[in-house]
DNA sequence: GTGGTCTAGACCACG
DNA sequence: GTGGTCTAGACCACG
């Protein structure tokens, strides 16, 4: 698992991993199974505190990304989310919201932004191929 | 100018400022050369500290939002982003496949993004009318 | 507020706070918009670390039970759950079936336990007087 | 004895191991006299390690569950609770409350939680018959 | 080996 | 003043 901290980044170093690994599960890098490296193998490879690293799994966890097992290091969970459809909708809105005012800002205008969306779904979620998990 | 301060938000309330007086830009009930409150007046409105609203200002011109003129108060700035086109499609791009992380999670097919991403922007960019609050 | 740490409790002391404030919460003694003592003040007045109480603090946020305000410590949320309507019946038939099978290794029977039940909705969701919130 | 250990439940393996065989006393799908798997037996049909399996056996003897009599297995004890009445229905209440503080939380009104508990006494204590697996 | 808990203590952001 | 982050390091539970 490829994960690069970069200190200058404000994000607090646990919510940089959070992002990484849910950018990782999303782009399917990661699968549903798939094990993680261990808390202390990762805080030794990206040269943080075991606690910080913890906290990472633990929220990860907390969000359903992962499982983790009885001393046996963590897992990719699979899906089900836990939210009603109306508070998933509520969520990504605000994140769709947050874009188009960017956007704005950025003077990009509506219309290309749709047609940005449809690029990068079209770049991440790449063909799967025989033998791949649907 | 109609912010609303959220406490029980966790983002801190510069940032609220920030994104609100964005927002209002982006949908344009804030236009190129209208003036804004003075840094006073908006800590006395939304009863923050004067620093905090100073902070945010600052941020704002940082972003080519606002425009200070010593002693005249602030507008918002004319557009004319200083970034480059490639420039301003990789931020945007940045804000687009975190969104599309999240659509993930939520378990929201892409097609649904698309179709909740037109939504929003229909319901946007409707131009405010007369007598519309800000 | 007032806790009490059983430190020869196997259940972490986090946890012990967690389910107490839970607690104070459930049967009104401590109200939406009350206030909590600050994390350093809990952590003095309970003689533990202040991470500890940080984290029980940010649990019970998570579960929306409280909600944390700018460097103005804590008060207790207004309700509004996040779950589906399914899922939270489902949490609650885990909790009432543990409780039927320690009834039945108590010797208890179903009906004593109904019984037992009313009982207790009558002492803890103890009358509301004129002036108090519904 | 159908046990299901499930590897990505935060509740430690022999605590699942006492759970269910309490579950599965308390629908008398287990009756006192009823022989259960050695220790040697259920850890390789769980594929667990065999420490784990003799942990759950022994909490399972200290709480009056099974009884073992040497060199010939273990059995499920004859009910006979050796606490008091009042003990018993202290340790009901501690239970009872438990679920009512869940409850409150899940925004389910008392009069529902009787009623789903009515609910699940009669799903529950359904007398298992001839052909039914255990 | 694995993860979880807790402490002591530093330092920062916010207001 | 408030909470949040991070580290170093100890100790425990689980298997």
């Amino acid at each position: 698992m490829d994960l690069r901290i970069d200190p200058s980044n404000s994000l607090p170093i646990y919510a940089q991993v959070v992002d990484q690994v849910k950018a990782l599960v999303a782009c399917r890098a990661l699968r549903p199974g798939d094990a993680v490296p261990s808390i202390r193998d990762l805080a030794a490879t990206l040269r943080i505190n075991r606690n910080t690293a913890a906290k990472a799994y633990q929220l990860l966890e907390a969000d359903g990304v992962l499982e983790t097992r009885q001393g046996q290091g963590s897992v990719v969970a699979e899906g089900g989310t836990r939210w009603s459809w109306e508070e998933r909708r509520r969520r990504l809105v605000v994140s769709l919201d947050r874009t188009l005012v960017e956007a704005h800002h950025l003077e990009i205008p509506p219309e290309e932004v749709v047609r940005l969306l449809e690029d990068r779904i079209r770049i991440t979620t790449r063909r799967p191929r025989a033998g791949d998990k649907a």
